[in-house]
Order: C-alpha cells, then structure tokens, then sequence
RNA sequence: CGCGGGGUAGAGCAGCUUGGUAGCUCGUCAGGCUCAUAACCUGAAGGUCGUUGGUUCAAAUCCAUCCCCCGCAACCA
C-alpha cells in the first residue's frame, strides 16, 4: 500500500466550467479511484486560482467586488464536482485564509534563502496576460502573446529563476519521466536550455491578490499563488517537513498542455529554492475541440458538462471522456460520436449484457446460482480470458492510456456475450438445468469483475449493477477475483443505460 | 524556409519511441440466434498506411525532400 497524490490544476474563474475542465477532474478522479482500487492510499485534491488583474477587471465590469464574482464562479466548479461524481478529498480556494498563509510562509522562505530581490521593472507590459516583454520580443507592436503592450516602470520582485538552468537540467537528466507525453518534455527542455531570465513575481499594478509579506504595495504574482496551491493542501506550512512526507514523494500534476511551463519549470525552480523536492510526475493533456473547431465563446460552441450529465448522466459523460480521446493528444467532442459510444458500449454490448444474463437468471433460477462444482474446459478459457484482460488493464492505467485500457474492458465485454451466444443456456432448462445454472454462475461472476473494471469509469452505474448481482462488495480489484461466497442471490434487476434513440430532442436542453 | 499538430479501409481513430505478413469502433453486405435494451453471435467486402527518394534482408514505423489540412485574437483543461 503506497501513498499517492492526486492534483488537478486549480481552475481560474473568469468564466464557468466547461467541458474541458471536466475532462481534467474526470481523469484525475479515475486515476484515484483506480488506484484506491488496488489499495493505495490516495489524497485527491482540486479547487480554484481566484487573485489576478483579470478576475479584478472582470468584476468591475460585472459591476460586484472580486470577492463576490470569485464566490460566484468558484462555487458553479464546486458544485460541477458531485454532477459528475467526483472522489476529492479536499477543495480550495485561493482567496482562503489558509492558503494565503502558505503563500507568505513561501515567500519568506525564498527570500530568506536569497532567491527574491527586489528590482526594477521596465518594459513592455502586456496587461491582459500580465507579463512583460523586451523590445525584440514584440511582434507587430503587440506582445508574442497578441496582447497590447504599452511601456511601464515598476518597482517589483524577482524570483532568481536564472540559477535554476543547470540544476533543472540535471533534475530533467536524473528523472526522464518527470514530464509526460516526452513530446511536452522535450518543449520544457529546449525552453530551458535557451536560458531562463528571472522572474517578475509581484505586482503594484492591482491590489486583487495575496500582499507580499512586509510589503503590502505588491501582490503576489498569481502563477506563484496558484502553484503553492499543492503545498497548501498538503498541510504546508504546519506540516514543514514535505521532503518526508508520503503524499508529497508521490505527488502527480495532471495539467492541461498550456500550463505544463509553469508545473515543469517555475514550479520546480520554487521548490528547489526553498529544498522542498519537486513532485514525482507532471502529466499533461491534449486539448477538446467541439464539433471539429475549437471551443470558443464566439463561436458558441462551448461544451457545456451540466447538459450531459443531465441528458445522459455523468457515467457516460465520464465513459465518453475517456474513451474518445487518445490520452496527450487533442480530440473531438461531438454529440453523434458521444451518442454513437453510448450505444454501441455501455448500452448494447455491457448494459444488455448484464440485463440478459440476470434476468435470466431472475426468471428461469428464481435469482439464485451458486457456485459450480467443476468447470468445463470451455467455462476454464473464458475466466482465464477474463483474469487475463484485469492483468492487462492495470498497467495500462498506470500509463495514462485510458482509451487502450477502455477498449481492452470492451474486448473482455465481447468475450462475455460470445459465451453466452456459443453456451446457449436457454437451450439447456429442460435437458440440463444444473448445467444452465453452471453457465449462468459464471456469467454473473464475470460480470462482476469486468464491472470492478469499470467501476473508476462509470462508478455510479456499477454500484448499481453490484447492488442487482447481490453486493455489497468490497470495492478492491484483486488479481484472483471472485465473488465471495458459493452463491449468488439476485436484488431487483434493471437496465443500467437505457438506449439513446432520438437525439432530435435534445435541444430542448436549458442553459444551467 | 515562422511555430505546433496532423495526413492509415465509407466515417472516426490506434499502431510509429524499442522496423518484421495493417488493427479498433461505427457503417455496409450475407448468415445465425431468440436469454436480452430490435440488443447478441458468425462470416465477408473494403487500405500499395499523403508524395518521392534513401537506409535495411525487411519501413505505416528510421532519415531526407515535397504536397495538402488544422490551430496559433480572446477565454481556457
């Protein structure tokens, strides 16, 4: 039993969740649930990042303080977390007392450990991302970044990033899976080795953001604020010691591919500053495009999660995630694919499967099987198979390769309705009905494995499906898994995911 | 010579790191079954893996050239 910590980004407020931000807690909450599966001890953490210009800006236009336009948006992340079933330990918020502690306690202890001086800053000043450029680095006038850039002097902190270059280097060399897909790592690398300037770390220009301690002037630039989340949620800086710390040894960031810099790089640098060890893994994602273009308010085709969780619920709007895009790369969300999947696999092949073999077993064995008392070759390859395809499927999760280990699950559904289909039970209840509730033993059992399968994907639907085949069972995936006990008593039976047959209606959807 | 991603059966994708008779889902066609959510099972058709050249006994997979498509204002995982 190893410990385990699990982060998603924390998600900034200047606009509601969509359905990219479910993409990232979903993810991070299958990782969790699987490995608790295993027994690991896992802590799971998210929240939201609420200081910034642009929070600042978007409230006055709003026309409230920031405080209530962040209370109003971190709460639709917050309640987006029990629509779509998810398993955190812990959520917070980077405008709570708690957290603003942890960011000065960092603070003073990279300064104390001579990394912050306090400079000048004059440049180009490219508000809308908040952050300067150098006169070469503008491009038509404008910021690399596309902002409108206009020329400023302040005073302001730095962050002694450039001592970093080689001991990043050598942390990178040390740890060659620090960064995952290895495309992302090696962008990180050929960013490093082109040399890191200090980093600007506090700003005078707002006041919406952490006070810099013995300074109140400046705020603390809000990546440093967000990124100290992880410290934070780790009891830091009451638990001093992370460097012996079980969650902190095992920590994992998942992240989209655009904040994979500020983990990767500034994130580390900070830690290695302050001697807290970096975390274990940076895992990064690709990026969901809605009906072949990219996700925009513009375009108004922003995925909205609350809408499939509600039209179809949040399994199969978890089962979708998952399974339809290539884990590191982009993908593309569409109802016709969403409805397409839904069909084929969680209503036909498993969710029909599990209705024929236990209804059968309701009518024609009064809900009762047990045990048999020997196994024909046939029923001995079958469970093999089925034991095979649970061996195959960990370290599958364990490489981030949800959608492979998806398909595996559907492959071992597959092999399930083929027994069915070459053993014939219905043919059996008046020539042979011991061997009919044999069949329908082993039916039942393995279903009850391939659903363990499936549990961190759709646990919702697959508890309801342990509760019809008799459960409570312990939510463990063991190599040698069977059910417990020589017999099976059924509960009251029901299809688990009724087929979609007109998406002609769905529009009818409100806005939530 | 801008950066990045991609071009694999009708559609959507995997495989490419660690070269060795091309795989998945859907769709199509032909059978079968009747326990089940008109679901399930079997079989078939369909691809010279964008181009050209190179390395190799062998390339979708490595190297090089070229062609084409997508993203690169903001928001943001």
């Amino acid at each position: 039993m190893s410990k385990l910590y699990i982060t998603t980004p924390i998600y900034y407020v200047n606009a509601k969740p969509h359905i990219g931000h479910a993409y990232t807690t979903v993810v991070c909450d299958v990782f969790a649930r699987f490995n608790r599966m295993l027994g690991n001890d896992v802590k799971f953490t998210t929240g939201t990042d609420e200081h910034g210009k642009k929070v600042e800006q978007s409230a006055i236009k709003a026309g409230i303080s920031p405080q209530e336009f962040t209370d109003n948006i971190s709460k639709l992340f917050r309640d987006l977390l029990p629509v779509l079933n998810i398993s955190n330990d812990d959520f917070i918020r980077t405008t709570e007392p708690r957290h603003q502690k942890t960011v000065q306690h960092f603070w003073k202890k990279l300064k104390d450990a001579g990394y912050i001086y306090l400079g000048e800053y004059s440049g180009w000043y490219d508000m809308r991302n908040e952050a300067y450029f150098a006169e070469d680095e503008l491009v038509d006038g404008k910021s690399p970044l596309g902002g409108e850039v206009q020329y400023m002097t302040e005073p302001c902190y730095f962050f002694k990033l450039s001592a970093f270059q080689d001991k990043l280097l050598e942390f990178y060399d040390n740890n060659p899976d620090f960064v995952y897909p290895a495309q992302r790592k090696n962008e990180m690398l050929s960013f490093i080795k082109q040399g890191l300037r200090d980093l600007a770390i506090s700003r005078t220009t707002f006041s919406w953001g952490i006070p810099v301690p013995d300074d109140p002037k400046h705020v603390v630039y809000v990546w440093l604020d967000a990124l100290t989340n992880y410290l934070t949620l780790n009891g830091y800086p009451e638990n001093e010691d992370q460097n012996n710390d079980g969650y902190w040894n095992s920590v994992i960031h998942f992240v989209g591919k655009e904040i994979v810099k500020f983990h990767s790089i500034y994130w580390v640098a900070f830690l290695m500053a302050v001697g807290i060890k970096p975390p274990r893994q940076i895992v990064s994602h690709g990026w969901w495009l809605s009906e072949g273009e990219k996700m925009s308010k513009s375009l108004g085709n922003v995925q909205d999660p609350y809408k499939y969780c509600k039209l179809f619920g949040s399994d199969a709007l978890r089962y979708y995630l998952l399974r339809e895009l290539t884990f590191g790369s982009d993908g593309n969300f569409t109802l016709d694919s969403f409805v397409q999947r839904y069909n084929a696999v969680l209503a036909n092949a498993y969710g029909n499967l599990c209705n024929r073999v236990l209804s059968f077993i309701q009518k024609r064995c009064k809900g009762t099987v047990s045990r048999p008392s020997e196994l024909l070759s046939d029923d001995e390859k079958f469970i093999t198979e089925i034991d095979s395809g649970i061996a195959q499927i960990v370290p599958l999760v364990m490489q981030y390769n949800f959608s492979k280990y998806l398909e595996k699950v559907e492959q071992m559904i597959a092999l399930a309705n083929q027994y069915v289909d070459f053993q014939k039970p219905w043919g059996l209840k008046d020539s042979s009905p011991k061997r009919m509730q044999d069949i329908l033993f082993i039916l039942a059992e393995q279903i009850f494995k391939i659903t363990k399968c499936l549990y961190p994907v759709i646990p919702n639907s697959a508890q309801k499906l342990l509760h019809q085949i008799g459960a409570p069972y312990e939510l463990r995936l063991d190599q040698n898994e069977t059910i417990p006990g020589d017999v099976i008593v059924l509960n009251d039976v029901a299809p688990l995911f009724p087929r979609i047959e007109d998406t002609a209606t769905l529009d009818v959807y409100e806005e939530h």
